[in-house]
DNA sequence: ACATGTGAAACCTTTCACAGCT
DNA sequence: AGCTGTGAAAGGTTTCACATGT
């Protein structure tokens, strides 16, 4: 997660809890969908569905904003698109910079969702001379020397670090000591910043890495089934409590009774909540 | 799933916390590095410090996957490595297979952090016949005729979608459907799947939503120190306790003790106490 | 009749603090 | 003396279930 959290203590009112403000982003897009399709009203039922998470859920988060529902009714979409906007901050215009123009920062430069979210490019950057003054998504590269006068131009607050490992923590040096305070890292380093900037993190080869353990505990699990039925089918046969110690000398198989066969099976996808995503140039 | 009952079953042994296996990238990451500066053992200190976590933290997390290390000395950084990289699969074989060849497809074709964690990339795939039989990162990229015999002859079991919105989900459910059972989703939507599949995703505009919110609470805390250093001294001034109610029609403002002054100055790093440049909207 | 909004319970994660081993 | 490993406390998040309002 972010580096340097910024500790709020005090006044709870405002308080929006990380994990509602992670998943206010979605109700987004969902909301904006249906907006769209100039659908009135929604339910918590239906948004919940469409943003990939339960209605329960959903309508905490919303209590945590206020009281923007109906009951007997559900929630007016057009209402509902603004005040999550303006909770965000998306109905002002960000600017942000992008640092490292290789084959990712090139991808993040052309990415559609930006402009359509209150976020504007003001300026790529690069340390490759060959690179600079070069059209990238239709705009100009510059070349690292203009970092800080673009900054302060442009009034950017958040950076984007698509560079080498290797650069990052100089890049982001450079950025927060310009003024931003808000970092989008996809470097797989971790970068060390001042209380009061925030960074957040995408890193390609965590999220696969983390589907690999689920992948390779699904493999493992296979055996366990074959293993709990068999354990299942001898406790039936013999009216004898199942019971078993910790798996021998580790491996891939653990103990695991006999009742969980079939929770073992609901690992349903999206796992959002957590956060931590990833990703990473060459 | 009828099953509405929350049975809890005991054995729980081999059970790592989500938190925690999200966390073991990291700790990797660090270690990778020690290693190949031949460091020999690392305490829970300094490896907290490089991976950017508490120590207590680390020690936790550590002790789920057993004790590996050694009272008054620390942990056996090779071992370690290895412990982990078997713990996460990564000592096997993972072909990953990526749909939809553009800016960003071809950024996580080229992406160097794959192979050294026992990942490859088994095939690339675009709907585009422009695209086909072009080479991206050394690799031929095949058209989504292709993608069935692909996985099929390669084992994949993770693949990655990096194509438009509106084409992931029919992307999605041809890998399930050729068994795949875990997929890194880059499309901006919500992927539907059975169950026993597992969908990670990484969102660009998201994390910056994310940003951007913490960015206006930040330009709103400025507002808020004033306000609370005007209390402070006003208080002093009287000798009499600061008390507020929640702010009045909402809008920016929240009230917030005075005591968080000191706090909200506290920077750490050498940065530049100066400026946290307010965002000027064009 | 129906869907929101929310206390309370259940669950998960982080942090504390110190016993226990080297 | 130093550092791990871990119960227990604290804090945060999700789920439940129903009172409340339309």
């Amino acid at each position: 997660m972010a580096t340097g959290r910024t500790h709020r203590t005090a006044t709870r009112s405002r308080g929006i809890p990380e994990a509602t403000v992670a998943r206010l982003p979605l109700y987004l897009r969902a909301l904006t969908a249906l907006s769209e399709r100039s659908v009135p009203t929604v339910s918590s039922e239906e948004l919940a569905t469409a943003a990939g998470v339960n209605s329960a859920k959903l309508r905490k988060d919303f209590s945590y904003l206020g009281s923007y529902g109906t009951r007997g009714v559900g929630y007016d979409v057009e209402y509902l698109v603004y005040q999550i906007s303006r909770e965000l901050g998306l109905t002002q215009d960000w600017p942000v910079v992008i640092v490292g123009i290789g084959n990712l920062g090139a991808a993040l430069a052309g990415y559609g969702g930006f402009a359509s979210r209150g976020f504007r490019v003001a300026g790529l950057i690069d340390a490759d001379r060959a690179m600079t003054g070069k059209q990238v998504a239709g705009l100009t590269v510059r070349h690292t020397d203009e970092l800080e006068p673009l900054i302060k131009e442009s009034g950017v607050s958040i950076g984007v670090i698509a560079t080498p490992a290797g650069a990052a923590q100089a890049v982001c040096n450079r950025l927060v000591e310009a003024g931003v305070t808000s970092i989008l890292n996809f470097a797989p380093t971790v970068l060390n910043v001042p209380d009061g900037v925030d960074v957040r993190k995408v890193d390609l080869s965590i999220e696969l890495q983390i589907l690999a353990f689920h992948e390779q505990r699904k493999a493992g699990e296979e055996a366990e089934l074959r293993d709990a039925e068999a354990a299942a089918a001898a406790a039936a046969a013999q009216s004898g409590a199942v019971e078993r110690g910790t798996a021998g000398t580790a491996g891939t198989a653990a103990g695991t009774a006999a009742g969980n066969a079939a929770a073992a099976k609901k690992r349903t996808g999206q796992g959002p909540d957590g956060d931590v995503p990833a990703v990473m140039p060459a």
